[in-house]
DNA sequence: AATTGACATTTTTTATCCAAACTGTCAGAA
DNA sequence: TTCTGACAGTTTGGATAAAAAATGTCAATT
């Protein structure tokens, strides 16, 4: 899949907002400020955006085909279950949750998501769902691992304990290390007997 | 261990503002509702409570209490790994938690929760997280399971993960079946090899 | 001793005002 | 075309103020 956002300014615009955002917060961050950090007027921004929420939407957009394409690449390397699982979490909470950890607002941008962008981000995390859950049902099917109850569950249920891992969290190492520990657990756990 | 709370009209009260709490929420109760619905006035209230945040934090502490004891015992029944934890996180995520989900002002009162009661959530966490990497160090040297790292991550992962679960669920039948998957994975991520 | 009515005090709610900042959209310049 | 200055309209932030509600504390009652 190529880049998702190919017009240079649109990526201009996108990189400035995200920068500003994460800088002052989205309540904070004005139109005039994006387009500035995007080398444009304010007018011409809206150009290409309707507005500020129509860019962060796109923003959690960008973010969640990146994590998709970086987990699905993830979950088609080689290795033991464990391996493989710490590679499609860290692709999960790659980049841009370091960044948010990182951020002085990135408790505000979050909850600027459940808000703003909640559809997205339950397809975005329905999609990559659905990624753990084709990786399991091969993977099954191959007998490189087993479990009980339908793929579907089992990935829910993966999902679930990443975001707990990525909450509780409290700076980005402690990220790293917790997706490690819940890697080995899972991936043990699918051991075929 | 006793019930933590004797004084029968320190229960009555506790009982009074969990109850009010749960139906109009934490900034809306007054404590003359509280003591009302304790069947006491206002003032009699403040010879038990000095005011309504100490109420919160006792009713928090209480839960606590409980899930400590609730989990201490779940982790001392036999069976298979996947069964004690399944009722060990069962009591975990217990009675309470249903009443949260059910409550129209759940979320409010989690968030008075983070604000007013942190110090003691996260002790209690942490006494939680204790009994785990207790129970995990004693079935391992037993030889019984088996896990990379140490006992304390690993129990801290679970942690996590079991708080992902809780947060991901929209109803507490979700909460259940997600919690059994979980059990499962994990139960037998830990199995001996 | 246990409890409460009633009081002074504090907090919350509601309303209104104004100024500054921001938004979205032109007509017209580059 | 592609963009911007400038305009009208809206939103936001801060400052007041008055009314209502809730708090914490006693002196007095049961």
């Amino acid at each position: 899949m190529k880049d998702v956002v190919t017009d240079p300014k649109q990526k201009a615009i996108l990189e400035s907002a995200w920068q500003t955002f994460a800088t002052y917060g989205f309540r904070k961050t004005s139109m005039d400020d994006i387009a500035r950090g995007a080398g444009m007027s304010r007018p011409a921004l809206y150009l290409h955006y309707r507005n500020k929420e129509d860019i962060f939407r796109n923003l959690v957009l960008l973010y969640y085909d990146r994590a998709y394409e970086d987990v699905s690449q993830a979950l088609e390397t080689e290795g033991s279950p464990t391996d493989i699982l710490t590679r499609a979490f860290e692709a999960h909470l790659g980049e841009a949750m370091e960044a948010m950890f990182n951020s002085p607002h990135g408790h505000e941008l979050l909850d600027t998501g459940a808000q703003t962008a909640m559809d997205i981000k339950e397809q975005g995390e329905a999609r990559l769902k659905d990624l753990y859950a084709d990786w399991l049902t091969r993977w099954s099917t191959a007998g490189h691992i087993a479990f009980d109850g339908d793929a579907a569950d089992v990935a829910m249920t993966i999902g679930s304990a990443l975001k707990g891992v990525k909450n509780a969290a409290e700076d980005y190492p402690m990220v790293v290390s917790q997706v490690h520990a819940l890697a080995a657990l899972l991936g043990a756990g699918l051991r075929a007997p």
